[in-house]
RNA sequence: GUGGGUGUAGCUCAACUGGUUAGAGCACCGGACUGUGGAUCCGGAGGUUGGGGGUUCGAGACCCCUCACUCACCCCA
């Protein structure tokens, strides 16, 4: 192999016949998050980098290794932003959107950089559909939101998927929590493996995560969340649940679930796929009711999720079906201008119409339009020219017919 | 960042414990068929075996380094 430049590592080129999959879900995505009262926004894909440090966590292994931060020409440090939500709180509270009579309910998609070492189903490009809801307090809109997944991925033919869901409680109760969950770890740490030693002062919430048999028997004996849960936390949750239970949604509960970002409060959830490899998370999100006043914007809660379109995609069954189109054959040049004209018209009709402008002998071009998957092939040579009349073949049957222009244009105007 | 696996034609893969000029299928181009696709037959083009170094009479294979891809850990979509 020669030296040549090649995509950066852990990017990927999205090429004509996978785009046509990425439209789908797209086009699909949109309509329904519309049918639930959504509106897409667009931010810039950098931020200042201080917006991520402050909103998605200076603790968060995000923020800590996995961003791309730069300085840019006038020595400002910026970010490619590694998740969404940080941008959608700005951008509500430089653009004064609450003051709006509009809902506060917004989508998005569109990539994301994470600095981390890529392997199925993680890229450092990649690219999330996100919604987010902001002032709506009622537990409802929690279950809404996981409905509305559903709804999508029940769309998109998405099967094998299970729902998680837990609390991770607020700031009044989850210090108490984190406390006792320290306090328990520490008394069995002998017998923890180094990485969850090292979890307890990081991130204890973690050592539910680890796959060693002797610290999974432990864990189980670890105090939970759900029993820490201060009175209206725990309301909330047993009301999240009882709606999931009313739209008849099967989910499972699972209190080691933990994002690992640090702004969650209450809600947590994520959807996972079996029909992926070990990053089989296609959905994540959560509720962060401070994320807003702590940007110094007004006392709005929020929550949201974002999808990985990646993950998505190969969890979706495709199958492709062909758009018709015609294949122009021409031999000479008064063939060629003739074929382009009546290509233009046809064009217009809303039929699509191939011409390959390269000197090929007419069996080379009609075994293109075979490979090509053409439905019909337009032969125009000069005794066509002269004739006015030219000749139109179905692919599928092989019937030939002389026609007319005039001809030709009544029989794919009846098509289109 | 840590570990494992894999790098041979555009794609999928061969080449016995190291041994002539690195092969095949598919795809591509051309011909059999001078203006008619798919099937068949015939032919052609396509490779510094990822790169560099080493061992050897001889390396695609063995050793070292490096790069890329890939899977997993950590974490996450």
């Amino acid at each position: 192999m020669k030296k040549q430049v090649s995509a950066i590592k852990g990017t990927k080129d999205i090429l004509p016949r996978d785009v046509e999959k990425w439209q789908s879900v797209e086009t699909a995505a949109k309509r329904i998050f519309e049918l639930y009262g959504y509106r897409e926004i667009r931010t810039p894909v950098f931020e200042a980098t201080e917006l991520f440090e402050k909103g998605t966590g200076q603790t968060s292994d995000i923020v800590i290794k996995e961003m791309y931060t730069f300085p840019d020409k006038a020595g400002r440090s910026l970010t490619l932003r590694p998740e969404y939500t940080p941008s959608v709180v700005r951008s509500i509270i430089e653009n004064r959107l609450y003051l709006q009579p509009e809902s506060l309910r917004f989508y998005y998609i569109g990539p994301m950089f994470r600095y981390d070492k890529p392997q199925k189903g993680r890229y450092r490009q990649f690219h999330q559909l996100d919604i987010e809801v902001f002032g709506e307090e009622d537990p409802a809109i929690d279950a809404e939101i996981v409905e509305m997944a559903h709804y999508l991925l029940q769309e998109l033919q998405v099967t094998g998927t299970e729902t998680f869901v837990n609390s991770v409680g607020c700031k009044k109760c989850r210090p108490a929590y984190l406390k006792d969950l320290k306090t328990e770890a520490k008394k069995a740490e002998e017998s923890l493996c180094s990485n969850c030693q090292r979890k307890m002062a990081t991130n204890p919430l973690r050592i539910f995560d680890c796959k060693v048999e002797t610290c999974k028997k432990l864990a189980q004996k670890f105090p939970k969340i759900t029993d820490y849960l201060c009175q209206e936390c725990e309301q909330h949750f047993a009301r999240f649940c009882e709606h999931l239970d009313f739209f008849e949604i099967e989910y499972t509960i699972e209190p080691r679930l933990v994002r690992g970002i640090d702004y969650y409060t209450k809600t947590t959830f994520e959807v996972a796929s079996s029909k992926l490899g070990a990053q089989d998370a296609i959905i994540g999100g959560g509720r962060y009711d401070d994320m807003m006043k702590e940007f110094g914007g007004p006392d709005l809660c929020g929550i949201g999720f974002a999808m990985g379109m990646e993950r998505l995609i190969s969890a979706v069954p495709f199958t492709q079906m062909k758009e018709k189109f015609l294949y122009l054959a021409y031999m000479g040049d008064g063939a060629k201008r003739a074929g382009m004209e009546l290509v233009r018209l046809l064009r217009r009709e809303g039929i699509e119409c191939l011409i390959e402008y390269r000197e090929q002998s007419l069996k080379s071009q009609m075994s293109r339009a075979n490979k090509l998957g053409a439905a019909w092939v337009l032969i125009i040579g000069e005794e066509e020219v002269k004739k006015g009349r030219y000749q139109l073949k179905d692919m599928e049957t092989g019937d030939q017919e002389e026609r007319t222009r005039e001809e030709i244009m009544k029989i794919f105007g009846e098509i289109s």
